[in-house]
DNA sequence: CGAATCCTGTTATGTTATAACACAGTGGTG
DNA sequence: CACCACTGTGTTATAACATAACAGGATTCG
């Protein structure tokens, strides 16, 4: 399974793929994915990209319902605690997750030229930073890992 | 020269030559280190903490000033353009930089107990960044190194 | 059914950050 | 000196991001 993010994909593969994936999580841990988070997630799949809150209220909102800012910071709480959506601290933004149902330490890779985001691989970075914090005696619980720079295609346009 | 960030140490001492640090180095590269400029990086070193602009803009009209947020923004966006302070984006805060005058990509610790931050060694996360990065074709020009959890005397007190 | 719990709707507000424009100081140039 | 370009500041207003607080509906379980 390659969840690469600068590469074309399968998208509506790669949305259902997501969506069965937290049903089933939800289903093993007792968590209940209501219409509004299903929803908001569905939204974060289909565009694939980091998206703000008030972004997505928009799109919400668009769709006839007369939602507010909670709503959406209460779905966005939920998918980001269960791990089936991360927030981009660098942009104020949130992302579906690319690597559903794994456990990870999430690191993103973020184009300042075109704004697209991407998940990388991130087990030797949490590595170093934990023996970075280990060395201050200090214990990590959870990390944020926000590259930003060129993405491929920016680069080649650039050269 | 050690600047651990959970260890006390001379503090006078630590301001004072974070300053003339900051002075030498605007002196080399042409860079105004005004009187609001400084003023801004006095309060953050003085506090060594993560600050909130909002609250630098408490302190400096408590000073006496009118001040308003542009003037801290801006002041801030120099001194973290010029690496005299980083911001902690976790927090929407920002500090002092620990290591003035040394080139190097900021990484740091958050305590969730007590709220203290410390900048810890980077160099082999920024390189294991980087490794992970030039995996996907990614060219990384910054990056974003936050690691929360517990530090040492919060470790001890949970004990 | 009753109670507890979780989820949602709604109003209002808090917090963080920037746009836009006017103006003052500085230093070079002719 | 008159002029210009550049950088920094003051000020007003507003944008963008996020949460508090309370009421009420839905679900579950004994
Ligand atoms: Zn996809
Ligand atoms: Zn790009
Ligand atoms: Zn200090
Ligand atoms: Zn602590």
């Amino acid at each position: 399974m390659d969840t690469l993010g600068f590469t074309t994909h399968d998208h509506g593969h790669c949305i259902a793929q997501a969506l069965s994936s937290a049903e089933e999580t939800c289903a093993e841990q007792g968590l209940q994915l209501t219409a509004q988070r299903r929803r908001v997630l569905e939204i974060l799949l289909q565009e694939h990209r980091a998206m703000g809150a008030y972004e997505l209220l928009d799109v919400l909102r668009s769709e006839g319902q007369g939602a507010q800012p909670p709503t959406v910071y209460r779905a966005l709480d939920f998918l980001v605690t269960n791990g089936f959506a991360h927030k981009i601290e660098r942009l104020n933004a949130f992302v579906a997750c690319a690597h559903p149902g794994e456990r990870h330490a999430p690191a993103f890779l973020i184009c300042k030229g075109c704004g697209s985001v991407a998940e990388m691989p991130s087990r030797d970075i949490a590595r170093a930073v934990r023996e970075a914090a280990a060395g201050l005696a200090f214990e990590v619980s959870r990390m944020v890992i926000e590259a930003e720079g060129a993405c491929p295609s920016c680069r080649e346009a650039r050269a």
